[in-house]
DNA sequence: CTGTTGACTGACCGGTCGGTCAATGCTCTA
DNA sequence: TAGAGCATTGACCGACCGGTCAGTCAACAG
């Protein structure tokens, strides 16, 4: 007899989700090699020993805090819906929805650019490759409708734009704190409106294209 | 009596350049706590406490490495003069001149960026920021000068223009590996084509602009 | 020759690492 | 009540870590 669930294991799934979340903790945190099993156990508030029974290793655990952490990531992209808006406002709206993401989930993202950088056998490489993937293919797929719609330069690759953007945007995210003490940098501070400088540079680029069109307006 | 150097020290110099090299070839491939000093000293072919005899601390031979590096980084771009040019040359020069910069000195990229995901106490985020902060200015600098000059937008901010192609490149440089999986992307081994697209997109923009302007040419 | 200096080494230190293991609960079944 | 099954634990292991130390050796100075 039980309320809901059979309790069979009172404490053990909470010990399990406990175990993930200091482990990401730590891990974008710090890294990889900075973070010992003993400090993941200890944060998670177990004996070392339990988490080895429930992560065969190590590198399991740091790929499942990975995977479990790859998964939340990347919905907000899909509330860009919205086909009736205009092509440019819907570059500005993806821009801004990436940029919120990559905040939002930072520590996530860190973890990943350190994935990044490690490269070596790709470890959640392939991850990085799936989750990004993802998004990159529907931020591609939505450039491409707009040169088949005539409102976007045929001559341009929409993977370049997107890996640019892309680029821009975890630049910004690694980088803010070195961007900060730049005098010419007055954006360090404000994500929302780097994001819409960006989205305008990559829209109308940064030539006045012969003759200045002015405030052109938004657009029609 | 002596040719030139009193050659105090027979090997020692020729030691220290081992170890520094060693060094910077392990940390930019492993990181800083993957990589111990027993595996630096052997890699420099001396005894590991020869390692402590020139450098303190492994921290201390890291910011040795890291200054040393930078050193040489980014030199490169001075050989992009050429006031002569037309904004748009000068701009698509200096793009590639800076993405050749950093596949060259590939150690001292990952090495950087590296830095940057620590932020923790700032060992060598001076650096970063001295060493990225000369780069970007001189590159701010142009972009202002061909505003003033009535080539440019001036309705743009010249520092999100360097930010965003920096970040493009050092995305690039990250993430080839990755994107070369991308069924979208076709400019993955190619850096000076990804160059050439994105100092394009960055110059005139993706929208066509009201009326698209067909092949411009270059400049009139 | 003797004395000094500094590069260099092998052996070693305390400590921490990832990982193992036998034993102890605790819950559910019968 | 007995016991199967799993979560959990403390004690423990060998390996390796950053760092130290006493001492060797070659090159100079006097």
């Amino acid at each position: 007899m039980n309320t809901t669930q059979p309790a069979q294991t009172p404490a053990s799934p909470d010990a399990i989700e406990r175990i993930l979340a200091a482990a990401e903790t730590l891990f974008s945190a710090q890294g990889f090699d900075a973070v010992s099993m003993n400090a993941v156990a200890e944060a998670a508030g177990v004996c070392k020993a339990n988490v080895f029974h429930h992560f065969t290793s190590k590198n399991e655990l740091y790929i499942a805090v990975v995977r479990n952490a790859c998964r939340d990531a990347g919905q907000r992209l899909d509330e860009l819906g919205s086909d009736a808006l205009p092509i440019a406002d819907r570059f500005t709206q993806f821009a801004r929805a990436h940029m919120q993401t990559i905040l939002e989930h930072g520590q996530v993202t860190r973890l990943t650019l350190r994935e990044l950088l490690r490269g070596d056998a790709g470890h959640g490489q392939e991850l990085a490759e799936k989750v990004y993937g993802e998004k990159f293919s529907r931020f591609v797929a939505i450039l491409r409708a707009g040169q088949s719609a005539g409102v976007l330069r045929h001559d341009i690759d929409p993977a370049v734009v997107a890996t640019v953007l892309i680029g821009a945007d975890l630049f910004f995210f690694q980088a803010r704190d070195v961007l900060r003490h730049f005098p010419d940098v007055s954006f360090a501070q404000q994500p929302e409106r780097y994001s819409n400088l960006v989205a305008d540079v990559l829209l109308r680029g940064i030539l006045p294209l012969s003759a200045e069109p002015k405030k052109t307006g938004s657009q029609s």
